[in-house]
DNA sequence: CCTACCGATCGGTAGG
DNA sequence: CCTACCGATCGGTAGG
């Protein structure tokens, strides 16, 4: 159960989608040297901008010229690779919310086995904050956030199949820990919500209202999620 | 230390921003009988109309034209009584946050000399979550979020005064109740941030990523904040 | 990749 | 002379 290296998670998102196939479905123009690599360049190149200015500026605040600009193509590059905007804007958060529902399960893998639960929770806690706080994940959930009006479908699923995700493999988690007498946790659910707040909470809030702000250094993070992880072994020991 | 009522709660509000004086400052046209009352009126349905389109719809998503139409004035009404729409904005903003700040204060005012803490902490968490989880309270909260980029000077302050301002109560609250040994809290302010957090997190949490989701009842908020605040007692009780 | 253009809408201000 | 208010329209910019 590796911690997947930081840095490199948001370029497996951009590269995903960069490197999705094209949306022309009818006679696509293969020759017998296959699909022109043109065609995934510039589709990589609109959706990296995408998500540098998205993440940066929000939706309204990007326009398609401007991203046309930053991936250094035409606009109507940019119109030829994705419907429209708000289809460019969701195709970027799903491939996204791929890549997080993946990390959720990889997180909690270990846990409903684990010999040594007060630490198997500590280890847990100091890699799920350490993965959470990084600017890019903050960025993007605050964007989710902010869009969340106009796209309350996309919303609901990234809350699903993000943060949701780790709540429902804890709950799970914490109901065999409880069957085994580790925890005592009669509401697994929860559970499995106090942990989350208790060791997330005060990093996610702050970013949400002061998203200019720096960020929490590695020690301080290591520091919180530790207190936040001893908090809830404290409130959920067993008897 | 009575509750306020819900719902009168935002009326404070409005009715404090419509009332206040104009701008004009330099010799104002006063007769024997004051000031016109139909200044002070244009500018209480000014603030209405656009504490309702804010909240509803965001800074961007509302245009002075808007305000204007629900408020029943002529645009130029708008402009005699603000400066301009960002100091609406942030004027309407100020005003609530003003009204939190007082409510904070007195959230809080009676928990340092409790007699039976558990039961004052419970008592606590169940108005203080019945508080938050208003619909008006919620939008506003989130109307600041998605405004922090723009605004973010405001944003600071509002979380200092709001949220920060509870925190900052519960730390001084936590510290004597530790040194009356009636909790096991040396470190009272991240005791206050869990206390904060295991209350309102899920409630605040969703409400951001579904604005438009329905609200909790109030038997479902009384459940949340006493299940957070048994976890939060049985975390920090002392030995 | 640039310029041009569309239908629409924005915040702010003119005259009366 | 003042404040308050109205109908009309300004220059500039957005997505497409």
């Amino acid at each position: 159960m590796p911690a997947p290296e930081p840095t490199a998670h948001e370029d497996v998102l951009i590269l995903r989608i960069g490197a999705a196939a094209p949306r022309t479905t009818d006679a696509p123009p293969r020759t017998e040297r296959g699909p022109d690599p043109r065609v995934a360049r510039t589709r990589a190149a609109v959706a990296e901008a995408a998500t540098t200015l998205f993440l940066r500026n929000g939706y309204q605040g990007t326009s398609v010229d401007e991203i046309a600009a930053l991936a250094g193509v035409a606009k109507r590059s940019v119109y030829n690779n994705f419907a429209d905007k708000q289809t460019l804007f969701t195709e970027l958060v799903l491939g996204y919310t791929a890549t997080a529902e993946e990390f959720a399960d990889r997180l909690v893998a270990g846990l409903p086995d684990a010999t040594d639960v007060p630490g198997a929770i500590r280890d847990l806690a100091g890699r799920h904050l350490a993965a959470v706080a990084r600017p890019q994940v903050l960025r993007l959930r605050r964007l989710i956030i902010l869009e969340a009006g106009r796209f309350p479908d996309l919303a609901a699923e990234y809350y699903r199949r993000a943060p949701g995700r780790v709540i429902t493999a804890l709950t799970e988690a914490f109901r065999k820990l409880h069957a085994r007498g580790e925890l005592d946790a009669p509401d697994p659910q929860r559970a499995a919500e106090h942990y989350s707040y208790l060791v997330l909470g005060a990093t996610l809030d702050t970013a949400l209202f002061n998203p200019a702000g720096p960020t929490p250094s590695p020690e301080d993070l290591q520091q919180i999620a530790e207190q936040g992880a001893n908090a809830f072994l404290t409130a959920y020991r067993p008897a």
